[in-house]
DNA sequence: CACCAGGCAAGTA
DNA sequence: TACTTGCATGGT
């Protein structure tokens, strides 16, 4: 019954494998992933972020620094550039009036104090901030986003009408609280969505989770 | 040409 | 409280 979550997370694992996520090399660089692919499909953030470290700039203390035009101007592919220039500085306020500017000094504090504190970010909201909690800082947090939201509603796991917070609970009311798997899950909802869960062409003739032998429901 | 992509905040009624 | 709209580039 509710073990459906396990099932299906089983299923798309043997499916794909591992995804290694987040694809970045630093917490530093997830969080400005994080902020700049919102509405925004991950390959125009790749190239915002390849322009930060062709320029020298790929860190906090560089972006902190930085006048505001000249951040839009170099994360111009990653589109809605003025509005995520402003949010990037925005969380760097936070990061520096409060953390000094250090995850090391962030990750020392409890996740719903955290989340708390990210949500007061201007620019920064449920899915945001709980991708910074989980793949920047390491936090077992269940991040939901389209793709999730989508999944489980082609196959009425959840209503319409459900939010956020319903999303999130139909998976960690009856898994583990494990940052690892909450890790990979989202990752594997996400390869899912992109290959099989298409808004306008979705496959789901050919979608993993409806293969009959093996079925979850 | 239309539609979409790992959202969010501000405005309106 | 519950909708709607603005934000914008780059790929299919």
């Amino acid at each position: 019954m509710s073990r459906k979550p396990g099932a299906i997370y089983r299923k798309l694992f043997s499916a794909f494998g591992p995804q290694h996520w987040w694809p970045a090399k630093s917490g530093f660089e997830v969080i400005l992933g994080a902020i700049l692919t919102q509405n925004t499909n991950w390959s125009n953030v790749e190239k915002a972020l390849a322009a930060l470290k062709q320029s020298g700039n790929l860190s906090a203390d560089k972006l902190k620094r930085m006048p505001f035009k000249k951040l839009a101007l170099l994360i111009r592919s990653a589109g809605f550039y003025n509005l995520k220039a402003l949010r990037v500085k925005a969380f760097l306020k936070f990061f520096f009036d409060s953390y000094h500017g250090s995850l090391r000094r962030m990750r020392l504090v409890d996740k719903h104090t955290l989340r708390d504190q990210l949500l007061g970010v201007s620019g920064i909201g449920p899915e945001t901030a709980d991708s910074i909690l989980l793949y920047a800082l390491g936090k077992p947090v269940f991040v939901v986003d389209a793709y999730t939201r989508r999944i489980l509603l082609r196959h009425r796991l959840i209503k319409a009408e459900d939010n956020y917070a319903a999303i999130q609970d139909f998976f960690t009311r009856s898994l583990k609280s494990d940052a690892k798997v909450f890790n990979e899950y989202h990752a594997l909802l996400v390869k899912l969505g992109k290959d099989y869960c298409q808004k306008s062409k979705p496959k789901c003739k050919l979608c993993p989770l409806n293969d009959q032998k093996t079925t979850f429901n």
